[in-house]
DNA sequence: TATTGTTATACTCTATAACTATA
DNA sequence: TATAGTTATAGAGTATAACAATA
């Protein structure tokens, strides 16, 4: 590759001052991301938000919608359609509680089990193909770097 | 440190089950970086995206609003309202164009340029703040691998 | 015919308050 | 009194279609 080859494309980005900034960088690679796993859930019938509520309760039965929102960082309140959704084509069941009937108990069923395996399955293979483009390498360091992140500006 | 510390705060998190994928991750660091974005720039009376749509004013004065929504990814329609509140506060100026009269070339004002340098000077000490639990090596290398990223695996 | 900025509109997402039934 | 789930609602954010002016 020549000098000319190498500059051809150099078409300067008008988001460039922009860069500096780790959160804009963020937010476009994660913009690439939610797109490619909508289409990857979307075979599944299933939003992301439905998908990250039916893989908790699957690796979490029993929680309650409160526990489940706190996960989820969405309102009590706007997780109900949610809830409803999943219940509504018996992935989920909402189970009473016997020592506090105020809460339900968030219990996966066997087509709940299956779809969020199906799912998970899915998405994870979406996601190895999306970040082929990086090495095995950097692939680990964003992960760490990004969860020690989260973990030590926590708010 | 001993085990019995090192393991005490060991309540597992609902949401590990998410935790392998890298868009989850990123969702949550993100997250916690527009919050922090958003305090900062509310000191400029700015929201996320009207500061993205003056910056890039400011560093490509004259770019149209088409070009301005296509460097934001935002819908032209969408944009109108941003710019007419940035219009509004005069910090830009729709100007005409002589050569083509649909167009609008945004330029900023002085005022518009001096708010820019003062919101992004806010912005980079936050973010600053904000990634010091990083090292210097870990935050140049989520801005290197989050770019090659964008770049590659672009849409 | 096509493009630019604009308006109108609908749909989703998110946040808040208030209700009910339970504790 | 306080909490869990729910309802209603208002405000953002986002996407689409269509229009007037201009090319």
């Amino acid at each position: 590759m020549d000098a000319i080859a190498q500059t051809a494309d150099q078409e300067p980005a008008p988001d460039r001052h922009l860069s500096s900034f780790i959160g804009y960088a963020m937010k476009r690679a994660l913009s690439i991301v939610q797109a490619d796993f909508a289409r990857a859930l979307a075979e599944h019938d299933l939003r992301a938000v439905s998908f990250s509520a039916l893989s908790i309760i699957v690796g979490e039965p029993g929680l309650t919608q409160t526990q489940l929102a706190d996960a989820l960082q969405i309102e009590r309140s706007n997780l109900v359609t949610i809830i409803d959704e999943l219940a509504g084509r018996n992935l989920i069941v909402r189970a009473a509680v016997a020592q506090d009937r105020r809460r339900h108990a968030l219990m996966p069923t066997t087509a709940g089990k299956q779809l969020a395996a199906a799912a998970q399955a899915s998405a994870t293979e979406h996601e190895r193909t999306l970040f082929a483009c990086l090495t095995e390498s950097e692939r680990s360091e964003l992960q760490r770097i990004l969860q020690k992140f989260r973990k030590q500006a926590a708010v």
